[in-house]
DNA sequence: TAATAAATGTCGTTT
DNA sequence: AAACGACGTTTATTA
């Protein structure tokens, strides 16, 4: 361990010593990485079992637990977190059973051969900051239609989304048609087309007029050229607006029960 | 990097010796693990933003991310399989760009500072089985009743799975009514009750016999003399025998398919 | 390729 | 505690 940083690193270390550093480690509630050869066994709501391989194993402090293979996005078998530890030393290698009592659920790690490990002490209060996709652009919308203008009414269903293709489709306050595109990334030519392509379906088949806008949080250049040509609409509405709107709406609706 | 392990393990490594060492390992393929301070931007169906703070990025053969801070089960950010990766050295730390031209995600991390950079050669050609859950055996017995017992018939509507709080019911070879109650787990004693609960509630309106099965892969002790005093049975089965029963039915309904 | 269903889904909120 | 819905769901299966 190199003092000042209070983490350990071992490469290719004996069961012996990996034992005791884990054992501490996860009583320290450090983060706690073992790469090497393993088998796992999980009983719980299923059952699994693991042939020998090597994989990473991830401790974290919190009782989370996950063990990769060096394939695919999901861990092959994990722990959420709140799992209790057992650890021990046996003679089929290094034991970590990772347990939660209430669920009933049972994960056995055994490290025949241990490549790497390293305990960590990680430091991590960053925000993270999760906006709104596309989907939710919309929802927005359609709770608060006034966020694309004022008077404008979409037609909903029971379910606040509308499938098919066209993203929403309602009258403006003068009763005219109105179709929209999202877009939650600067509008591309691409866009205006597609918006293009819906507004020619609904002209085909009538003669009224229709009004086409395009929303997103800004015009890419080429774009703006061709929306004006196509005598289609442009609304600059960001998915962190829409975010907050959807949080202020779903507050409002908590308050208006409670009162 | 110990000859014959093929693996290098760096503890607190400058960002040009991590950057050679990263890029080389995604190149050839190897699993790469990155511990320290780091930000991490999304963008794609959503967008994210996480602020600095250490944590782990994992970075798998098969084009697969993780990143994952030192609590949580599910990654805060990751992208899947089949990610194309550029790495860069730049002012502001290490750069790593894991993006998918299809769906048009990209994913950036950048490290500042590094404290762990193992660049692993794992192999696993381990097997992986997972054995069924309760639901699933209730399945098997559905598709085939006889891994009760020969000539049962259970109740089936449209859908192989009956809702409700008994597992099964049906009627065996003589036309008698019975309640199966499946654990996939030794039935212990409180599996006995809950199965005479259900007799309970059907005998009180019924003046018909009922039979009542407990299925499970073993009887636990103290199950085995409340089990005869009520007066129930018991008949063992494991839900790998199911799923293996599962498995052989899929096989035969393919095959009835092709010909 | 698109639609559907399952998952040891997990994780939150609401009842 | 149970039920319901969302998720950058992911994943496999099927039309």
């Amino acid at each position: 361990m190199r003092p000042g940083t209070g983490q350990i690193i071992m490469e290719q270390p004996s069961l012996e010593a990996a034992f005791k550093a884990v054992r501490n480690g996860i009583s320290r509630h450090k983060t706690v990485i073992l790469a090497g050869n393993c088998r796992v066994d999980y009983e719980g709501r299923a059952s699994s079992k693991l042939d020998p391989g090597e994989r990473i194993a991830l401790i974290k402090p919190d009782g989370s637990v996950l063990i990769h293979r060096p394939r695919d996005y999901p861990p092959v078998n994990w722990q959420p977190p709140g799992s209790l530890f057992k650890t021990s030393l046996r003679v089929d290698g290094l034991h970590v059973r990772a347990f939660r009592k209430k669920e009933r659920e049972v994960l056995d790690v055994t490290f025949s051969e241990i490549s790497l490990l390293a305990v960590l002490d990680l430091k991590d209060t960053g925000e993270f900051y999760l906006y709104a996709s596309e989907k939710d652009m919309q929802e927005a919308i359609l709770v608060e239609p006034s966020l694309l203008e004022e008077g404008f009414k979409p037609f909903t269903s029971e379910r606040p989304v509308e499938p098919g293709f066209i993203d929403i489709i309602g009258v403006d306050r003068d009763n005219v048609l109105t179709i929209v595109e999202i877009k939650r990334k600067p509008a591309t030519r691409d866009a205006v087309l597609q918006l293009q392509k819906y507004m020619d379906a609904y002209a085909s088949d009538s003669s009224r007029r229709v009004r086409g806008i395009l929303v997103a949080p800004e015009l890419a250049r080429g774009a703006q050229k061709l929306l004006a040509s196509l005598r289609l609409e442009f609304k600059p509405l960001t998915p962190q607006r829409c975010a907050e709107v959807l949080k202020r709406k779903r507050e409002k609706s908590l308050t208006d029960f409670f009162k």
